[in-house]
DNA sequence: AACGTAGTACTACAATCGGAGTGGTGTCAA
DNA sequence: TTGACACCACTCCGATTGTAGTACTACGTT
C-alpha cells in the first residue's frame, strides 16, 4: 500500500470524475488510472478494493465542495434582504455548471450508498452536517427567513439542480430562473424587520 | 427477435428491479434473465442491445407508475382544503416504500440519461408531461394553491423522496412528516376562497 | 564521494471473470 | 408439416484485477 498522499488525492479526484462520467459501476481501478493519467495498476497499489475507493471518494468530495464555504463567506458582504437571498440562490444553481462533475458524482454516490452500508455511513453525517451548516449560516447571517424556510429552499433547490443536471431540457433557462425567484418569493418574507441584529 | 409481448413485459419489469438493485451499469442481459427467472440468453433474444433495453425500460417505468393516476383520481373525493393537500403529500411520500424500486430505477435512468441521448429523449417529454399533469390536475381539482405553489411543492417533495430513498438516516420519520407539513403550510394558502368554483 | 537502503513509479504478465451472442434441439399449435 | 418459441450449452471476447519484477530517486551513512 503506497503512502504518497498527493498522488492518493489525485487518484481520488480522478475517481470523482470517473464517477460523474461513467457512473458508480464504471468506477474501476483501470478507469481511475486512465483518468489520472498514471500507469495502469497504480490505483490497485493505493486502494485495497473498490469499496475502499468508493468510500474514500465519498469523503473526498466534501473536501472539494467545502471551498464553496469560502465563497459562502462572501455572501455576508451584501445586504440582508430577500433580494440578496434570491441572488444567492441564483449563484447556487449557476454553480452547477461549474461543479457539474461534483454534483453528479455525489448523486452517483447516493445511489451507490443504497447498496453499500459503509458508504452510507460516511455520507449520512456529511449531508446532515451540510444541511445544518446551511441553516445555521443563513440564520446567523441575518438574512430573512427562518430555519423552516431555509430547509424548504434547500429541498426545492436541490431537486431543481437534479432536474437541470439530468434532464436539462425539461426546464428552459428562463423557467429555471423563474422557479428560483418564485421559490424565494414564496418562502422568504419580504424583509426581516423583527430578528435582525 | 422474439415477439412474445407478455414475456417482453416481464423482462422489462425484471430490468426495472435490476436497475434499482444494481444500478444502470449492472443492467446486463444476464442479470435480467436471472431476475426474471428465465433461461440465460432469453433477454438477448428480446432486445437488440443494452441501449435498446435501457430505453424500453425507461418507457416501461411510466406504464407502471401511471396506475398511480388511478389512485390520484381518488384524490378528488375528499374536501378541497389545505389539510387535504397535506394528506395527499403524505400519501405521496409514503408511497416511496411501496414503489421504492420504481423510484430508484427512475433515478438511475436519469443519471444514465446523462450519458445516453436516446434515453434522455425518451425521459424528457415523459417527465415534462408528468409535471404538467400534476399541475393541471391540482388546479382543476379545485384544491388551494396556484401553479407556482404546486411546482414548488413538486420540487421540495421530490428531493425529500431522494433524501429518504438514498440516505434514510438523514431525516427521522418525524422530521420527514414535519417537513411535508411545513411545506404545505408555507406554500399553500389556508383556503382557496377566490378561485374555487 | 561512494555506498546502501527504503519507498515508490512503472511495466508487464497471467489468471480470472462476466457477459454477449449464437446454434441446436425439443415442444406446441396452427 | 411448418413456424415460432423456450430452453440449453457452448464459444468467443473484452475488461479487470492483482502482483512480480525492474528501475529510479532520495536520503542517510561511512
Amino acid at each position: 500500500m503506497r503512502q504518497n498522499q498527493a498522488r492518493r488525492a489525485a487518484l481520488l479526484d480522478a475517481a470523482i470524475d470517473v464517477l460523474a462520467r461513467e457512473g458508480a459501476r464504471g468506477l474501476t481501478f483501470r478507469a481511475v488510472d486512465a483518468q489520472a493519467e498514471v500507469p495502469g495498476g497504480t490505483a490497485s497499489n493505493y486502494f485495497a478494493n473498490r469499496d475502499d475507493l468508493l468510500t474514500q471518494a465519498g469523503a473526498r468530495i466534501y473536501e472539494r465542495l467545502e471551498p464553496d464555504a469560502a465563497t459562502l463567506a462572501r455572501s455576508l458582504e451584501g445586504p440582508r434582504d430577500r433580494e440578496r437571498v434570491t441572488q444567492l440562490m441564483h449563484e447556487l444553481v449557476d454553480r452547477i455548471s461549474t461543479y457539474r462533475t461534483g454534483y453528479l458524482a455525489l448523486l452517483e454516490l447516493r445511489l451507490e450508498a443504497t447498496r453499500r452500508p459503509g458508504l452510507r455511513a460516511v455520507l449520512t453525517p456529511r449531508i446532515r452536517a451540510d444541511i445544518d451548516a446551511n441553516v445555521d449560516y443563513h440564520l446567523r447571517s441575518g438574512l430573512p427567513g427562518d430555519a423552516t424556510a431555509v430547509m424548504l429552499l434547500y429541498l426545492a433547490m436541490n431537486w431543481l439542480i437534479v432536474e437541470q443536471l439530468t434532464l436539462p431540457e425539461v426546464f428552459t433557462q428562463e423557467q429555471l430562473r423563474d422557479l428560483v425567484e418564485r421559490a424565494v418569493e414564496r418562502l422568504i418574507p419580504e424583509s426581516d424587520r423583527s430578528g435582525a441584529g
